[in-house]
DNA sequence: GTTTTGTAATGGATGGATCA
DNA sequence: TGATCCATCCATTACAAAAC
């Protein structure tokens, strides 16, 4: 939506976290924050989120803070109230959808320092607030350093497509998986953990919830998973088109469902750098253009699959990859141990902060 | 006026019908 | 029989109505 002079920027959930997608709005009733305002989620899944410093009409499901006594600084309170975020959820009341108590909130005791202490304390949160998000834009970083890598060493096959003369299903054993509801009678049968669409996301695999399948026995032999197994799902998303996640092993006596492909390499190839190969801008291109899309959603057949042209780089060409993969992977471990020490850091402040044991001389 | 509950819209996963 | 794709179900979010 494009702002006009007498648009009201229109303030959702979302809106607390980031500035990633601003709304306007012509409407000029409902609720107006000011930058001095604190805003909260009321209900839903996110309640008890809370932002400041925006302005704007809010939706039905925030709430407005307006402070009312002179000498309160709206950075303090903003960062008093996150620092009790999981007390506000605790005392959410809402038998399936969390809203946030107004006599709990109203109970909450605000320590009041003198107004220049007060933003001395906003600043120095301000600060390990800042120290824990360059650690996580570092991982973003370090995350898209790997394909600038890939790209360095192999170069861009969108200005260079006429190079790869082989397709995935010449060089791989491809297929889908088992598909469920098939007649079971008069057949050996086996029960065993199965892989669906929502193990398999962009890079990893999540395995917290496994479902059992029961299959004919000689089915097991054909869709049993190996280790180095590349899993790629059907779709999705426009921008999930292609997602996989290599298969290594863990669990035992695994299939696939009719909704994810396996893609078995031969020994010319390396797993892993399929892996990255996939996350080219030339692979989700080529998804992207021969997918079948309906609204909001778009899939891939085996055969388009199978068509994916891949590049013939030689196996110690893809090993010098890997090799400097493994030491950004090193990399990535360290940021994360920064992270974590990041994140301890700002949650110790906060919370000895609004005890009033935090000395600002040493933390200044 | 506030809180709780209900519902529509939307996004996404997957079961199973259909076709080659 | 395997591949493809439609229909349906489920989860989440935003908003509105009903109940207190």
């Amino acid at each position: 939506m494009v702002k006009s002079v007498t648009n009201n920027r229109y303030i959702q959930i979302d809106d607390l976290r980031n500035d990633n997608l601003i709304k306007y709005t012509d409407d000029d009733k409902g609720t107006f924050v000011e930058p001095s305002d604190v805003i909260i989620a009321w209900d839903g899944a996110n309640a008890g989120t809370i932002g400041y410093g925006l302005e704007g009409l809010i939706g039905s499901t925030l709430a407005r803070l307006k402070v009312i006594i002179p000498h309160i600084d709206t950075n303090y309170l903003g960062r008093f109230l996150q620092s009790k975020f999981k007390e506000i959820r605790n005392n959410c009341t809402g038998a399936t959808i969390p809203h946030v108590s107004k006599v709990h909130l109203n109970s909450l005791l605000v320590p009041v320092p003198p107004l220049p202490i007060q933003k001395q304390i906003a600043a120095v949160l301000e600060k390990a607030d800042n120290l824990r998000q360059q650690s996580q834009q570092m991982e973003q970083e370090l995350n898209s350093l790997a394909q600038s890598v890939f790209l360095d060493m192999f170069g861009d096959y969108r200005k260079d497509a006429m190079s790869l003369k082989s397709s995935l299903g010449e060089v791989a054993d491809v297929r889908s998986g088992v598909t469920k509801g098939q007649k079971l009678e008069g057949h050996k049968l086996t029960t065993v953990p199965y892989m669906r669409v929502a193990n398999v996301q962009d890079g990893y695999l999540d395995l917290s919830e496994i479902k059992d399948i029961t299959v004919k026995a000689k089915d097991f032999e054909k869709y049993q998973l190996k280790a180095g197994d590349v899993l790629m799902t059907e779709g999705g998303d426009f921008d999930k088109l292609g997602r996989g996640a290599i298969w290594s092993g863990q669990i035992a006596n695994c299939i696939h469902q009719n909704h994810v492909f396996r893609v078995r390499l031969c020994d010319r190839y390396i797993s892993e750098f399929f892996a990255y190969y996939l996350q080219t801008p030339f692979v989700k291109q080529y998804f992207l253009k021969c997918a079948k899309k309906t609204t909001n959603l778009a899939s891939i057949n085996i055969t388009q699959l199978k068509g994916l042209p891949i590049p013939d780089e030689s196996i110690g060409k893809q090993q010098s990859f890997l090799r400097i993969i493994d030491e950004l992977k090193a990399l990535k471990e360290a940021n994360f141990e920064q992270q974590e020490q990041a994140n301890a850091h700002f949650n110790s402040l906060m919370q000895r902060a609004f005890k009033g044991e935090l000395d600002l001389k040493d933390v200044a």
